[in-house]
DNA sequence: TTTTGGCACTCTGGGTTAACGAGTGCTAAA
DNA sequence: TTTAGCACTCGTTAACCCAGAGTGCCAAAA
């Protein structure tokens, strides 16, 4: 149904619009594009186009827009991903140079990195870390009535908060709960540690019950709270630098939906967890797998699965995202535990393009996380480089 | 020069604009607030203020709008600070109800409350730390090859930051070498500390020099990132509830601005030196002393001297927020520890209503941030209390 | 000297009209 | 099946007018 040539004319008229954002006449097309038919059997061909869904018409003179329907077609039929180019490589890499030693710091840096490379907004949000498991908790006296907790997840992950426990309560109590709690609970998995486990684990220190029960109290919560899912937004406003955002109610209902924290959040998470089959379902098409092919050899961060998701329009199913697109990408910490970063803006996006920087993003921050995790040894003499690094 | 006659119209034009976001013009305003002469000496009136240069106007046949000038004698001479209602303080102290453990985030906590209660952008900096004194600086084993090390200044402050150290190194070396450059370094200001000094104190630890200069350089870096000065900005898109920033190219130079984390964090902080001069001018007219004596009888949070400041429109030097104010005000961490928490937004505003919203919120801040300090004991039972706090 | 009514003048904003141009859809011929 | 031709639609822009709001000034009144 969808022949060769209305494959290209709507190939032709996407590449234009998402660049011009003008609804695409069929003069300017044949022009421009060298189709090599005249007009008229253009707009035979857009006529029909529209009816079959993946065109649109704003009023009866103006020219066609793709819908929804006709850039799903094009991501997964038309898409052509270009390598990026070794300017943008650097510009990423130089965003990733000044040896970040925490994940958090390194997702984040890649969402700058990602905003700034597409000009559109962009937000990471982190792993489900509930089926992770604790591997340290310790407790620092800061000062008398104050300490700090820290945790430590098994993939590394570290969290810390600072909690009130009773001025009673000495550096080495704290110490010796903290050693006691760790050594029965470490290797649990998050979801499974409760009050009661904590309390149990903690049943023979010799402190107060009535002081112990506070600081274990503390100490589940911030267990818990090492739980919590992070969104992080970033570069809301480049999304003024695009025309369709022109439109004050557009672009306020846009910042409204994105500052109800909860409500993003909660459907990226939802959908990490649709993730793994929907993956599936993108490569059922022989010419695709072809290109998948063609292109793992040519740029490794191409991936041969590709991890990326795109959710367009009305796909989309916020209250005031109708008209916006999401693209997004799993990172990995490690293999089974996943986060996603992504960007979102209007429809009208070089999916193409974009699609090519998540996908070199998330591949360099894979990278990053690896390295991060393996450590390493620096070789250099510190005192000889210190100058520079201050520089 | 300027007759009470004129200030009581220079007032009611200000009042009446801020409202309203439209010219006001003779007629109306003697209609409105029957101010018992005729259209025409209000003509007279308002042509001679603004001669003066107190008022504005956009157009020949328009009304007046306050110029800087004329806002800057409104809050300098006509300022009436309204009370915070009853439901509004309610409201920002829930802000504050769930005991938060850290001064970021009750900082962070206050701004949003002020965001919100005022309806614009929110900002808060936090204080120089560089002459305040180190007081804990702890290393914590995570892992072979990574630490973490928490830097506590004399404040209660905590501050913390994942390192990379050389795999050698081994828990005790790690409790070693803190515990040494605790001892020597605790109780010197921040910015006597150097790479030199942690040094020297390290100076006898049995470890190989080379591995000890990694660690040392670490924690040295830790110790100068908690110095560092942070902005945190709240509630940007409130920003487009406000009739100027419906022009695109104002928001985009506003967000532009504020986007550029150095600028605004720098404008700022040199801002905060000048402090003290400037709040004592505030204060030599004996009408307004009589004014402020009465206000702080009635409400605590409307302190002595007046702690905000108020920067309009051209007072402010920063390129692209020529057409805003800036209100902020001084939160105390200790007497001689502060940083600045405040708003922005469009010279249009009502500077009685917000400046008291921040008097207040920042009033409840001072006072969390006390409480925090001296810590106190939960008297309740825990497991008591448990099953509510959970919900 | 100050205030006021009256009046001419200025400028904006809304509404109407007309011309224009880009683009379509249809028809009939190639 | 393709194409040239043409009528038709609709949005955009500019020109124009008019009403309304507000000013500035003058001369008379207080």
């Amino acid at each position: 149904m969808l022949t060769e040539r209305k494959r290209q004319i709507l190939r032709a008229i996407i590449d234009d619009y998402v660049v011009h954002a003008e609804p695409v006449g069929s003069n300017y097309l044949v022009n421009k594009y060298k189709l090599g038919v005249s007009s008229a059997t253009v707009r035979n061909e857009m006529s029909e186009l529209e009816e079959l869904g993946y065109l649109e018409k704003p009023h009866t003179s103006a020219g066609r827009v793709p819908s929804d329907k006709g850039y799903r077609a094009y991501i997964d039929l038309l898409l052509d991903l270009k390598p990026v180019s070794q300017t943008d490589q650097d510009k990423i890499e130089s965003f990733f140079n000044n040896h970040m030693t925490e994940i958090t710091t390194l997702v984040r840096q890649s969402a700058s990195a990602l905003s700034e490379q597409t000009n559109f907004p962009s937000l990471v949000i982190s792993p489900r870390y509930s089926d992770t498991s604790l591997e340290q908790i310790k407790l620092l006296m800061i000062e008398p009535g104050k300490a700090l907790v820290v945790v430590v997840l098994s993939p590394g992950i570290v969290k810390d908060r600072m909690i009130r426990i009773p001025h009673e309560i000495k550096q080495e109590d704290l110490h010796l709960i903290s050693k006691i709690i760790e050594e029965k609970l470490s290797g649990q998995k998050l979801d499974q540690i409760t009050l009661i486990t904590i309390s149990a684990a903690a049943e023979d220190v010799p402190v107060p019950e009535s002081l112990l029960n506070q600081v274990l109290f503390e100490a589940y919560v911030s267990i818990k709270q090492a739980e919590n899912i992070e969104l992080y937004i970033e570069g809301t406003h480049r999304l003024f630098n695009h025309p369709e955002f022109q439109e004050l109610a557009l672009a306020k209902s846009f910042l409204d939906t994105m500052h109800q924290e909860g409500i993003v959040a909660g459907y990226m998470s939802e959908w990490e967890s649709m993730n793994a089959e929907l993956e599936l379902t993108e490569t059922n098409n022989p010419e695709e797998i072809e290109q998948v092919e063609r292109t793992r050899r040519e740029q490794p961060y191409l991936k041969e699965n590709p991890s990326y998701m795109v959710r367009i329009g009305q796909e989309i199913t916020l209250k005031g995202l109708e008209e916006c697109s999401f693209i997004t990408a799993a990172y990995k910490i490690t293999n089974k535990i996943t986060g996603r970063i992504g960007v979102i803006g209007p429809r009208r996006m070089e999916y193409g393009k974009i699609i090519s920087q998540i996908n070199f993003i998330n591949y360099t921050l894979d990278q990053q996380i690896m390295e991060l995790a393996s450590g390493y040894d620096r070789k250099e003499d510190i005192n000889g480089k210190e100058k520079e690094e201050q520089a």
